[in-house]
DNA sequence: GATGTAAGCAAGTGGCCACTTGCATACATC
DNA sequence: GATGTATGCAAGTGGCCACTTGCTTACATC
């Protein structure tokens, strides 16, 4: 690997543990191996290090599409689930350090918002699929429902480490029961989710 | 109010704003137009003061009670869903910033879990006696949905402000919204709940 | 073997920071 | 009027920080 991303990836590692003011150009120096000057001769300042680094890192960069054309909702559902949440727990130091620091330094982590909406929207169009194609036996609110399940796989990804009794357990099981306990909302048939993975 | 406690108000507003690492004591001691020696002749060290006045502030004192008997609990967890939402959101900077440093500096804001977990359990009993009471006329788990609905309000107190596309509009009736889909999902008659407000 | 490039190293600069010290001022209580 | 207490003010100390400068080393390419 280049000298220019090791000090990118020393970067991102070193805030997500300290933050931007944590974030010492000595340690993020350390952590890279790399002599402290080398820092200043590719980046010329730390705030523009920490912005490339962040901006370029892949915090926001959730790629594991809903399918087009709903077949199994609770299998599909379960898996798009557990992906974004291991998504997210992975990434939950860098995260959490982005939202602490939003607001006081917004052209860091400004894109940081742009995976979440993007994923809401995505997971609105599928519910909105589910209710066309006939898989809902109730009435609901898209909206409601993505923004729910969003809630919940955020708040469990972020916070089951730090107080593991408020989550249902086992950790690797939850998302499959957020989404059943969603599709159960929507009136989604239990057997024909059930069902499906047998026919497969 | 004595100068002791307008130190700690200060320095709770400075720390919501700029996190540990900035907030500074001078910034502290301008914040409470206080000369900068008095914040040491009075706690010590900055470490000191912003344990107690953290610890010591009202993150985690959410007190509001769900009834030991629901009644309506459409109305019921609308009620107390939106006190939760609106204490979380007026609240949203510092706990950002507990997030945040939560890692790095445990002993600052350990207690910030507390209140989380308490509310989650109180659901939980909440959502039980629903069932007991034969109010629900499905299975469901009460860790599931109690960790689903605090999961929602959560974030949307925390991610509304920046991106409120991805949240249920109008905010204020958004938590209304939420209370009724975890009890759709429970099998809550929609006509109980609904018609119950006209009855008082 | 000359030249260019990437990186290390040592030292320094000015600024902010937590924290200390010594002294002055105001006020209240005896 | 003396004493104690709460606070302000000015100055300083040592440390860390971002960033700079000048020089050296290693390697690759012509």
């Amino acid at each position: 690997m280049d000298t220019r991303s090791t000090i990118l990836n020393a970067a991102v590692q070193v805030f997500s543990q300290h933050g931007f003011r944590g974030s010492t150009t000595r340690r993020i120096a350390d952590a890279a191996s790399v002599n402290e000057v080398t820092i200043f001769r590719y980046f010329g300042s730390k705030e523009a290090l920490l912005q490339e680094a962040i901006r370029g890192s892949d915090v926001s960069a959730f790629k594991n599409p809903l399918p087009a054309e709903p077949e199994n909702p609770l299998q599909e559902l379960t898996q798009w689930s557990t992906a974004v949440i291991t998504h997210l727990h992975a990434r939950s130091s860098v995260i959490r350090k982005c939202m602490g620091e939003m607001e006081e330094r917004p052209e860091l982590s400004g894109n940081a918002t742009e995976a979440p909406i993007r994923a809401t929207s995505e997971l609105c169009t599928y519910f909105r699929k589910l209710r066309s194609r006939g898989f809902t036996e109730q009435e609901f609110d898209p909206a409601v429902a993505s923004a729910m399940l969003i809630g919940s796989l955020f708040h469990d990804a972020m916070g089951r480490d730090m107080m593991p009794d408020a989550y249902p357990k086992p950790a690797n099981k939850a998302p499959g029961k957020y989404a059943q306990f969603i599709l159960r909302a929507l009136g989604v048939k239990e057997t024909q989710a059930a069902k499906a993975p047998r026919e497969s």
